[in-house]
DNA sequence: GTTAGCACTCTAACAAAATGAGTGCTAACA
DNA sequence: TGTTAGCACTCATTTTGTTAGAGTGCTAAC
């Protein structure tokens, strides 16, 4: 059996149909909403069809049709797409965003929260971002200053301005010409490195120049690999949780729970955070095809932004199966688009 | 019509009952459960009293009765007090409790988020905790260094090893040495005040020796005064918001999505941050009495913490009015001691 | 002051019946 | 051959009625 023309606009009927009530379509309602003049009957042959071949789904005999996974998936792929134009016009709007961004916003984690509560009022789903993985990032600088009698504090300031400090326990005193010392060694050999680049050759290298004050140096270096590359480093902000209320087929309470649990567990989203750089493309993970076990009876739509050169975050949004495909890629769009500029443009 | 001693026995049986179950409690449970040895028509006689005084509460005719905010006020004030001992022998997990702390964790941030993790898994019910508040704290010393042409960073430690971060707009270049100056100006007239001893005399002192870097030096102070001092600084960590899910008089959607919603914005649970250092005690808000409103049917129990002189914040327990008050009390010390001595012991 | 007894109330649980949306199938039609 | 009207059927939902049980308040007796 065949996919014709006919079939794929009853198909796009039935999910627009279940999109917009969130309720089972049935055939006398795509006869009616459709403009393929026919009766409900022919409808309910192509449904059958349309059933057989796994795009849509009865819940129970009498009920209408609701888009299964594959139909989503098939909805989303070829019949989205139409609407690729008109994104321009949305250009001015960033523009105001950055503006509303740009006032108040020194830290990058500020940013971020408030990219995330806009997301999710924007689209009345849950929205999550997370912290750009520094992990391919380039330090700027780094700066050793006393604390107390045993213990130093190591500011690392990364490109993009991301700000991450240290506290590091050493056993020998500290003078102030020895952590001058250190200072200059440190920023000599690793600025303008990624982690990744400073490996054991600069390291041995360092170790050369360190002399007396090697072990010292050496407890500097394991801190800022800590701090810079340590798994739960990975910073993910939420909002709108709650919005998962607005749709009955979530709200029950074990749903519920469980769908809030793994917001409030952040670490649980983790896998949703993308860490190759080569796919920048916009994702869609409809109902079981998500990382997130917890999360088989919702979409998640993501996409990847970039700060600044290598500067790469996840922004996505968590919503019902049912949820508003286009507007949604389209705000996702836009709000790569802001952050992707924000802070490029400024300069 | 007075409150006796009999009275006070079932009002504390029916309170007791209803805290284990979470049903109305009629007057034949009430008249096994307690040593009063009075038959089921007496307790209806005492309990029609009681309803009278407003301590319990008929949900339907038909029903057993449930405590009223001012029942459960009576039983926190009068009845739980008898429990005050024993408070020592659990020494030794706090303890216990100090050394897992140590291990892992030197960011104060870390710290909290842990704590109230362990918090909300202790007691079954939802958990915050406010980051200190340093308005009282002590400048330990500032870093200014370069970061790129026209921007400083600003690294500000004060007691307790609480680290905050600002980066600095400026319109000037700025040199190595006028860093310099500028550090030592800074670190020489600030170290050891806290931000109310930062004011106008001093302030005005510095502007005398800042000389050609008078307009560098104000925005620093600015910038250190917004860091230290702003609203928003308040952060505040929760965790086991689901727990919630637990009581099934919390768990209907409305009132769950409303009280998930005050987790996630944790600014709306900054009115049970305790500011006012005199009072030291334990507070137990019950029904109506808590101040964030959307708690009107939770009971909320708040201590305050100080991990060093002046250095104060706020921790809490959420749940459902029938909750266990006196584990939570115990809890909550355990957790205010653990807090209060993490830092003060180690050194 | 305490208690037994009783009529009464109201909820929760269950069952039966009515409703209605939607289907699949067949037969007729163009 | 594709389309449609008609009809019997299914099944979730809603409504209605019934019952059981927990608990009460009141009265009268102890």
């Amino acid at each position: 059996m065949e996919l014709d023309e006919r079939k794929l606009k009853i198909l796009q009927g039935i999910i627009r149909n279940y999109l917009d009530t969130g309720e089972p379509v049935g055939s006398r309602t795509i006869s009616k909403y459709t403009d393929l003049n026919l009766s409900p009957a022919t409808i309910r042959n192509e449904m059958a069809d349309l059933e057989e071949l796994g795009y849509i789904i009865q819940p129970h005999t009498s009920a209408g049709r609701i888009p299964s996974d594959k139909g989503y998936r098939l909805y989303v792929d070829n019949m989205m797409k139409e609407k690729e134009q008109e994104l321009k016009e949305k250009e001015k709007e960033v523009d105001d965003m950055r503006e509303f961004l740009n006032e108040k916003v020194d830290k990058v984690e500020t940013l971020l929260k408030n990219m995330a509560k806009m997301l999710a009022n924007n689209t009345s789903y849950a929205a999550m971002i997370s912290a750009p993985s520094i992990h391919k990032n380039r330090l700027k600088f780094i700066q050793l200053s006393q604390v107390e009698n045993h213990k130093m504090l190591c500011v690392m300031v990364l490109e993009g301005n991301i700000i991450k400090n240290k506290i590091i326990d050493v056993n020998e005193e500290i003078d102030n010409e020895t952590l001058l010392k250190l200072n200059i060694l440190f920023n000599s050999n690793l600025n303008g490195l990624t982690l990744e680049e400073i490996n054991l050759s600069i390291i041995s290298k360092m170790n050369g120049q360190a002399g007396a004050q090697l072990d010292l140096a050496r407890s500097v270096l394991d801190a800022v690999a800590e701090a810079i590359s340590s798994e739960d480093n990975l910073e993910i902000y939420t909002s709108g949780a709650t919005n998962i209320f607005r749709y009955p087929e979530l709200s029950d309470s074990s749903r519920a729970k469980e769908l809030i649990s793994t917001f409030e567990e952040k670490q649980m989203l983790s896998s949703l955070v993308d860490r190759d750089d080569d796919n920048r493309e916009i994702k869609v993970y409809i109902g079981e095809e998500t990382p997130v076990k917890t999360m088989k009876d919702c979409s998640v739509i993501t996409a990847t932004y970039e700060l600044e050169e290598g500067v790469q975050g996840t922004i996505g949004i968590i919503g019902p199966k049912r949820m508003d495909y286009e507007k949604v890629v389209d705000t996702l769009k836009e709000f790569k688009n802001t952050l992707d500029s924000v802070y490029k443009k400024k300069e």
